[in-house]
DNA sequence: CGGGCTTGTCAAACGACGTTCGAGAAATGG
DNA sequence: CCATTTCTCGAACGTCGTTTGACAAGCCCG
């Protein structure tokens, strides 16, 4: 097989989806193509240019709907579920993608589908313009931290059921004349489990987008 | 000078201030306490630990005004500006939050400020629960991409005005016929410096949070 | 056909990293 | 005053991203 940009690529995908981030080495993705670290710098700038590469990749896996108007917030949250089981899908891209802008023909094109989806809604120019980096920046943030195993803040590393039952433990363990509000909805903080989270965040944001609304 | 924890977290503060995230080893951290990276490990645990103690340390910053609900749209955006300008202020520390979850003092004196200032202005507890996910995730995830050098797609670093200016041209070099409304709004798309973006993410995500006040 | 030139491969090495080890110094308490 | 705990730190291990330089393979042109 030859050694090619979209190899390498393929390679480091098929690493991080069955490996995780911390597995993917220039050494494990030659590996993965039988030869060394070496080879890949014919073809790759460096592992940051290789990273941009499979996020841009994996960002082309998404697609669109024919934009309808008169259901734009439905639209608009299935494209962030969408990302976000994107992320899902492809292990640790959200923490890859943090940060990274593609400059790759996706963003042209969803940027094209967010106007032809909300300007006859009726939502400023403006509005649109920035919507992508607001919605961009939760479902990116939101997928990255459900990537996580995520770090124990005592130092060690413990399964996740055990770290959040001892953040609940300091919680309850608050003085309660000062803490009254909080001691009475821990359940509240730590229920609810990462997709009801991901709907509350999103139903805000478009709950927000829809005050600016024309209403015409 | 005692090579204390504090005394550890404040060289390490130090550091990152000065020199940023990447210059941030446990060798780095010795050497400005005038040691070697070994004598860092019987105070912490590890690196991890230390990033976790550097994040709560910074977070401890932040300083709540007494909370006045009838002026609680305002005092929310002003918590969110203080929590921006303090990942500012200490360089790469957006970074370093994300994804960490504050298990210190901080996050209850926060979440109980935040029932007094909501729930009377009529949010529900549970949109107050989840609030201060969404809004952490926001001002994490934009403070993060504002401290970037941020990436150029082709690898090299360039100075970021440079980057901005090609990723204009790439837009503009589109086909007027395929992305007429992309063509039409490059200069909004990119227009518009940090703050305002900032404050437009913030202002839709307390006009969502607006739409579930009880209306009394 | 053959020789230079570009394109591609890759073992070996470099320096920096997080972390561990173990010998020792310093402080503590009985 | 000695035993024991607390703390320091030089040296080393393994891993990482990246560079170098020696080599092979394909290709164009006289």
């Amino acid at each position: 097989m030859p050694l090619t940009r979209e190899a390498i690529v393929e390679a480091a995908l098929r690493v991080l989806d069955r490996e995780g981030l911390e597995a993917l080495s220039m050494r494990r993705v030659g590996e993965e193509l039988g030869t060394g670290a070496a080879s890949l710098y014919w073809h790759v700038r460096n592992k940051e240019d290789l990273l941009q590469l499979l996020f841009e990749r994996t960002i082309g896996e998404i697609s669109l709907p024919d934009p309808d108007p008169s259901r734009w917030q439905e639209q608009l949250k299935d494209l962030a579920r969408q990302m976000r089981a994107l992320m899902n899908r492809h292990r640790d891209i959200a923490r890859i993608s943090l940060g990274r802008i593609p400059l790759g023909p996706t963003m042209a094109i969803v940027t094209e589908w967010l106007f032809e989806l909300l300007r006859p809604a009726g939502i400023p120019d403006r509005v649109i313009a920035y919507l992508g980096d607001l919605a961009g920046l939760y479902v990116g943030a939101h997928a990255y931290e459900e990537s996580l195993p995520f770090a124990s803040p005592t130092g060690e590393d413990l399964p996740p059921d055990q770290i959040l039952a001892m953040f609940k433990d300091y919680m309850r363990s608050l003085p309660a004349d000062r803490f009254p509000n909080t001691l009475a909805a821990v359940d509240l903080l730590f229920g609810g489990d990462a997709d009801e989270r991901f709907e509350f965040g999103i139903d805000v944001i478009v709950r927000g987008l829809a005050t600016f609304a024309a209403s015409d």
